[in-house]
DNA sequence: TGATATGGTTCATATATTGAACCGATGTTG
DNA sequence: CAACATCGGTTCAATATATGAACCATATCA
């Protein structure tokens, strides 16, 4: 590991909870030499990376961040994020996949991609997803704004035959999802098609949307649903990670859990 | 100089006009050795501070910067702060305005914000603002720390025939800011733009940044520079009270006399 | 007053960084 | 199409640079 990678991963030591570190409490918590941490911080300080509160001497996060976000949103923008993750989860489950964003009240469909393995395959051609019949909107409801779920039971269309159309059968499925970190339609919006989906996050620490994937119902098994949240699970990361957001710990716990990997977080890159 | 503050000094070259560069183009923009700008690289990379491109290898701003921006933020909330001003202060003027933020002996952009009216308009493209070349530096060097001018005077590099290369023509420039008030670069840093600064303060008394306006040479005029300035102190006011901040009284004096209100408070929210 | 924190500094040691030269691939050009 | 240029990436000997135990100066507290 270069000296620059280590003095790199003191920044990832500062959180929201945690916006300044003292010297001593830092090289405790990187498990570091103080005289080696403290050179590391004059490093990364020189580059506007750290300050130093003049009062307590301790450091924080630096000016710089807020310049090289700038550069980086202008770079790449949300759709660019988002695609290189899709385009992996539908080639590795074989199905299609796709990306919403919520703004405001309504949730979009950002972009989607088709698998090519199958002959057959679900088409996603929507341009708002309700809230209540399909994967992702479901997903919004469980982790997103509260106010959502009146917007959803003040209009439960109903598209199949098992669609929710009732307040109580919409928060026992919102339920599920919020137990097991992922959304689930089974042909509640169209006939012969499987959702399943996962919430993904931005800077703002808000629920930014979500990833789903749209299965052909005939060839829906308990191995496929497994496959598919587990390539869900990595895609959703993978998003997040890009639009600068975070998981919450007890999604990512709900999903460890789902996947019956209790302890698993085996792909951070 | 540390390997790690010359790795980090590499970002530095990433900005919204050349958002990609690639490896032998880098090398030659800082100066460095290919091996070991490679490996730089690699280490930021290893943190997520760059990714490349994989259509063209070239590299990029990584998806860390929108994290560590998130937490600084967080911190520090000077651009939530800064931003309704700023787009008030653009939309007054009709000319390009921005923010900056001295930490030690550097001055950061925070943030910028382009009015619409005119097709041709400044485009504010720094991760540093020279101190002696452009308005909000110069206002720093009149309001701020005392041994900022020693680091200005360490390196007067010349940018245009405008720029003051002597410390006899820095002093006279930055006696003028103190006496009105105002920072004011006249294409001393980019020909054909004229700027106006004006200071902010934050919680600790001190001076923490500057407002500017960069206006088009062409459009100046005696006019229009008595407009800015006064949407400059409005602006200024504003940042300075959403940073816990005041404005010292004797600027609030050098203000009222250039504008000659002489009682001028008129609007402080 | 002594014990224990803190942020910051020193210096011999040796480890990690450096850059000229090299490689294979791709693209250009007369 | 062969010669050339440029790209991202790699190698290895030379050495510049990172390291950490011990050490300050200062502040807090019992």
């Amino acid at each position: 590991m270069s000296s620059t990678a280590k003095a790199l991963t003191l920044l990832s030591h500062f959180s929201a909870t945690q916006p300044e570190i003292g010297l001593s409490q830092l090289c405790r918590i990187a498990g570091r030499d103080k005289a080696t941490t403290y050179r590391h911080l004059q490093a990364l300080e020189s580059a506007g990376f750290v300050e130093q509160n003049p009062a307590t001497k301790h450091y924080r996060l630096g000016p710089a961040m807020m310049q090289l976000a700038q550069v980086r949103e202008a770079t790449v923008p949300r759709k660019d994020g988002a695609k290189p993750a899709l385009t992996a989860l539908a080639d590795a489950t074989g199905e299609t996949a796709h990306v919403t964003v919520l703004s405001g009240q309504t949730l979009y469909a950002l972009c989607e991609c088709e698998a090519p393995h199958h002959g057959i395959r679900a088409v996603v051609d929507l341009n708002t997803f309700p809230l209540h019949a399909t994967a992702s909107g479901l997903c919004v409801l469980a982790f997103g704004p509260a106010t959502l779920f009146d917007v959803a039971i003040a209009s439960l269309e109903e598209f199949t035959e098992n669609t929710p159309t009732t307040e109580a059968d919409l928060t026992a499925l919102v339920d599920t999802v919020r137990s097991t970190g992922f959304g689930r339609a089974n042909q509640s919006y169209e006939a012969e098609i499987q959702g399943l989906s996962a919430p993904v996050y931005d800077h703002s620490s808000q629920l930014a949307g979500a990833v789903a994937v749209a299965c052909v119902a005939a060839r829906f098994t308990p191995d496929l649903e497994q496959a598919i949240k587990s390539e869900l699970v990595i895609a959703a990361r993978d998003i997040t990670r890009n639009w600068g957001g975070v998981i919450p710990a007890q999604i990512e716990a709900a999903w460890a859990d789902a996947l019956s990997y209790p302890n698993a977080v085996e792909r951070t890159s």
